[in-house]
DNA sequence: TCCTGGAATTGAAACGTTTCAATCCCGGCG
DNA sequence: CGCCGGGATTGAAACGTTTCAATTCCAGGA
């Protein structure tokens, strides 16, 4: 494998010129530096990652913890995730390296290894909990992060999140403006601090409308599409009656899609329904589900370049995203 | 940031010694080797993995390109491996590194300045072309590389697939079993080595059945949610009569049970629908999908296991994975 | 008591960059 | 014609490991 200073040899001139050329510092006669690239081209040459990692003190690589096992993200909307944040991580010459961590404990340990090894320069924290160890554990060892979520009392760190509070209540005023005066709600457990956010919503916007909260309506279970079919499937066994159904995510809104479809009850004609994250799989149901979007793009974009910032060792201030309704038929 | 000199110091020892200590080469009385663990502890220390790569000549780590934009994953059964695949790395301490890239020209020069800069040690192939440009790209450079999944010719190289021939030759035959005598066939393009195999088990199981092939039963789309409705919805149009549908992706399967659906034939009862993955939601649809399982911990286990003797300079041989018939009530 | 040999330990040289300080080169000015 | 100054280039020292070869240590045999 060709090294800087088989290029150097090749272009006749010193090792540090080629760096220089490299990285585009130093002063370089336009001639030399044509020299250099043209070496480089011929050589197919490529700068070894880990000599620069020692040299420059950073890796250029984000870390990323996946957890698996019990905790284990199925949700479709991490997938689209991943592929916004390895887009960012593109457009800024970064590289994306996951980890996967099956137990909580083993969490904190692995962010250790990744960073004093400088495998990575800094994390990006996602599936925040209300109380997230993490947090207090990285901003202890001083290591720079960003975190894809609040966490209770919105700590003081780097964050980016998407405005739930705002998503839901606009859900809400949606469909009282439609007529609907009893409207369910699907809410995971609050110890995701997104739960918290969007059940907030949820209350606001009933408030805004003049509505009473009625404790009833709301439901609390796991955001999965299981866990928001047999909310749903309680509500309709127990008889409560409402006309409409917000669910805190897309995939919670399916199961409950499909419990009403059990039930003879026709979302979108018998029952209003909307989700949040507008999953791909959103605009295929059976009726395509109104939602509220999280601009992919966006997110990803705003979580590299705060977690750039971080690394850089300055405190970014916090971006709030507003999410999007997307009209469909089943609200 | 403690170095192997600040233990070597504490340890009252040489920074050879705790080499050996940390990497279990070199003989180590154990009274030294204690008090060298001892240091390392107390002083949190971890070796720079950039110092490693350098002198190992190796990174430890695994490259997946993860193609973006037009070519963009978005079947969660990506999800679902990226977790299998996670797993397996941590079980091997190997770390995982996604790169994305817009354009399949890019791939190359991607899989060049990673491998050649030394930032990952061999690359793991998805979605696998049956003419795979990668695929002589990386013969041609000698970079190490498993596939999950073959190409046309079954090329010579490492690779893990699912055996998808075997699988729909099996859910041909159990729908046979059950009376069945005009099975539809939605199949992503040809594209796809993975659609090419599992239409030949689609052939042959209907062979094997004694049925005749219908070209008007076979509908090709692209593996999502939307295509596989639209084909279906195509089929129902059409007024081809069919008792069963098998789709080649469980994306597919929604589609159709949709279209099923809105033409008031209910799946599972009128049609009997079978997928292919067993994606989280296939649990869950209405009625829940009866589809073939990849088996995705052995996947990832089998395709971690394949790359590193692929990077040992190895030749492993092929795996074939056997999928599981999952009954449910679609079918 | 000295020597031997194997086990334990160490010193130092690499690995491939970046970057500081030093040197070289050259046109223009005095 | 010599010198100056600034841009261009270079040499060499790191960065933090691993590993070879050399050295030290020590128990046991002669």
């Amino acid at each position: 494998m060709a090294t800087i200073r088989d290029v150097a040899q090749r272009a006749g001139v010193s090792p540090a010129t080629v760096s220089y050329v490299l990285n585009n510092s130093g002063p370089v006669r336009p001639e030399t530096r044509e020299r250099v690239l043209r070496a480089i081209a011929e050589l197919g040459y490529h700068p070894h990652a880990g000599a620069r990692q020692l040299k420059r003190r950073r890796s250029d690589t984000v870390g990323l913890i996946l957890p698996t096992g019990e905790r284990r993200l199925s949700d479709p909307f991490f997938l689209e995730l991943i592929h916004a944040l390895g887009d960012a991580c593109a457009d800024h010459q970064l590289d994306l390296l996951i980890a996967t961590c099956r137990d909580p404990a083993a969490d904190l340990r692995l962010i250790d290894r990744l960073y004093k090894g400088r495998r990575v320069d800094g994390f990006l924290l996602i599936d925040l909990q209300r109380r997230d160890p993490r947090i207090p554990h990285l901003q202890a060892a001083g290591i720079p992060f960003v975190a894809f979520g609040r966490i209770e009392g919105n700590g003081e760190f780097p964050w980016v999140d998407v405005d739930g509070e705002a998503g839901i209540r606009e859900a809400v005023a949606y469909l009282v403006e439609r007529g609907h005066r009893r409207i369910a709600y699907l809410s995971p457990p609050l110890s995701f601090t997104f739960a918290h956010h969007r059940l907030e919503g949820y209350r606001k916007g009933l408030a805004e409308a003049g509505l009473p909260l009625e404790e009833a309506l709301i439901r609390i279970a796991r955001p999965t599409m299981e866990a928001g079919y047999e909310a749903a499937r309680a509500l309709l066994v127990e008889g409560i009656p409402f006309t409409a159904l917000i669910a805190a995510t897309d995939l919670m809104a399916l199961g409950a899609m499909r419990a009403l479809h059990e039930a003879g009850r026709i979302p979108g004609q018998d029952v209003a329904v909307i989700g949040f994250d507008d999953i791909p799989m959103a605009a295929q149901t059976h009726p395509p589900l109104t939602t509220l979007r999280q601009p992919m793009d966006q997110i990803g974009q705003a979580l590299i370049r705060t977690w750039l910032a971080a690394v850089r060792g300055e405190t970014p201030p916090p971006t709030l995203i507003q999410p999007v309704l997307i009209r469909r038929e089943s609200a």
